[in-house]
RNA sequence: GAGCCCGUAGCUCAGGGGUAGAGCAUUUGACUUUUAAUCAAAGGGUCCCGGGUUCGAUCCCCGGCGGGCUCGCCA
């Protein structure tokens, strides 16, 4: 059996679309190019769920390129010629963007004062934010689209067949939508805003319509630029224009799905396979919404966990909605690591392989890397062994994978990294340091004085053991005590790693330093 | 009003026509001349309810109930 045959059977959800796609494909005859659309609001900076469309849609693609020869190619379509119809309030220069509202973004200056228009910039965002993932398409913006013709002959499709497209939109309307409402949005020759206005006449021999601004009737040709679409036709007439074959949306876009088809098919073509993913909740199962400022960014997550567990909780059941928060992190790290396992050791049958996340997430090649220790048990070890760089963490690492080593295992050394700003960020702060006794002073002080002398000992058992024979010495009953100060005192939290393992991964002269450091009083003033 | 999703262990969730699963939590044990961590084990479920299909349903179908989201402005 060839990878082929294995691909038309398998089950995970991207060869399902894949599929419904190949049927398309062999019904439509021909050996043309399959085109996968994304699409980017006027709002557009890119979030979680940009990630997660792209991403979803290039698994399907690669699903499809297992079961067809046919060339592919992912759009990424911005939809820079919308009207501003609102001022962001999270970009500089407001006063100035409010005097631009109503026209294309691409028209607008940028806020920001680094692109030739607010468009362009967000356009540019959008970019460096695909390739930042090396995620593999083919920009497109829609003023270039429109300005250059390469929509106008799908534009005098829509014209030809206004009643039509206007009599499948005009249901869905309340009324007074209803009395101004035309697919076609002129572009004002006066100001440059997306006109909102009844289109009083249309010529389809001369490709023009006829509005009315400022009590003045104006006609204008529907190419070039001059005239853009209403955006549920927008969409239909792109899938014509582009010959789009596959998009999937957001299930608050299911009626509006269901409304540019009907256009697309009133104007000739056919809509494109695609299915509504869910929407991502908060903790509290509430709608992740930018305003909002709940759930989880991108930057939030990959700041605790790595770009494969982001890529692994996008790719498990798209369908349902998932809440999205920050304790999910760490399971979706070790989710992914014993997908990975799986797949080195256990599922190397080529059906297997298939079916498991971390084949279609690197794109049919997994790395080889072994984990031998999880994410979790990297966070319960570093706020337990207080083990917050990397040297010492590896070294407790170390005590449970012998074999393991940055070198050996990068994909575990960049874990390391992620647990240690976990310290960092919320361990660290819960830290309370407190200044020792006179007894605990006395002991302290012993117990460095004994640590330089070992210097570069590296038998745990051994420091342990002048550890004990300190705190008797010093009458801390019960010994626990003796412990307990050391954490607090060290450590600022009530409970450690065992203190002679820790003194020989840190260093003993090491050790002894921190130890003068807490006696003069540096951890406590720092608060 | 329309549509979608969910309901499985105390919690968070995976699974899927044939003996019910994980992590966390709980309990016990091992290792520890302090803890934590770690390791081993145990307990814990009417798989929301009712019908149907089937030799067999937690799973598929239909109908409920409960929870949640989206749409019915604009994009």
């Amino acid at each position: 059996m060839h990878l082929n045959d294995f691909a038309l059977a398998a089950h995970a959800w991207p060869f399902e679309e894949a599929r419904k796609l190949l049927k398309r494909v062999e019904k439509r005859g021909g050996s043309r190019e399959v085109i996968f659309e994304t699409g980017y609001g006027p709002s557009g900076l890119p979030h979680i769920g940009t990630f997660g469309e792209v991403a979803r849609t290039t698994w399907v693609r690669r699903a499809f390129t297992l079961m067809s020869k046919a060339p592919t190619r992912l759009l990424a379509f911005s939809d820079d010629m919308d009207g501003l119809r609102k001022v962001p309030d999270n970009v500089p220069n407001q006063e100035m963007l409010r005097e631009h509202l109503g026209k294309s973004l691409t028209s607008i200056p940028d806020p920001f004062g680094t692109h030739t228009s607010f468009g362009a910039h967000n356009n540019a965002r959008l970019k460096a934010f695909l390739d930042r993932f090396g995620f593999e398409y083919e920009f497109l913006s829609s003023t270039e689209c429109y300005k250059s013709g390469r929509f106008d002959k799908a534009l005098l499709t829509v014209l030809a067949h206004y009643e039509k497209v206007r009599d499948v939109v005009l249901p869905t309307l309340g009324p007074e939508r209803k009395a101004t409402y035309s697919p076609f949005l002129p572009v004002s020759q006066k100001t440059g805003v997306v006109l909102q206005v009844p289109v009083l006449e249309w010529n389809t021999e001369r490709g023009t319509i006829v509005y009315e601004e400022d009590g003045k009737k104006e006609e204008c040709l529907v190419t070039g630029g001059r005239v853009k679409l209403q955006w549920k036709a927008d969409w239909a007439m792109r899938w014509l224009a582009l010959g789009v074959d596959y998009e999937m949306a957001g299930k608050d876009l299911i009626s509006s799905v269901e409304l540019s088809s009907k256009i697309v098919r009133a104007i000739g073509g056919t809509p494109p396979e695609g299915f509504n993913y869910e929407l991502f909740l908060d903790e509290q199962g509430q709608k992740i919404s930018k305003s909002k400022g709940n759930g989880l960014s991108v930057d939030e997550w990959l700041t605790y966990g790595t770009e494969e567990s982001l890529a692994l909780f996008m790719f498990q059941k798209p369908r349902v909605a998932k809440k999205m928060y920050f304790d999910i992190i760490p399971r979706a790290v070790d989710d992914y690591i014993a997908f990975l396992e799986l797949y080195r050791t256990k599922e190397t049958a080529p059906e297997q392989r298939l079916e498991n996340p971390v084949w279609h997430i690197h794109g049919g090649k997994p790395p080889e890397e072994a984990y031998p220790v999880s994410f979790a048990l990297l966070l319960n070890l570093v706020s337990a062994s207080n083990a917050h760089n990397r040297e010492v963490l590896w070294g407790f690492i170390r005590s449970y994978a012998p074999d393991a080593s940055p070198e050996a295992n990068p994909g575990l050394d960049k874990l390391v990294g992620y647990a240690i700003k976990y310290y960092d960020d919320f361990v660290k702060p819960t830290k309370k340091y407190r200044a020792p006794s006179d007894k605990e002073r006395a002991a302290l002080a012993e117990l460095a004085e004994k640590l330089r002398g070992f210097a570069t000992e590296r038998d745990a058992e051994k420091v342990q053991f002048e550890i004990y024979e300190i705190g008797k010495r010093h009458q801390f009953e019960p010994l626990r005590d003796w412990f307990k100060a050391i954490y607090e005192v060290l450590f600022g939290q009530s409970q450690g790693p065992r203190f002679g393992s820790f003194a020989v991964l840190f260093g003993c002269s090491e050790t002894a330093a921190l130890i003068d450091r807490a006696l003069k009083g540096e951890f406590v003033s720092a608060e």
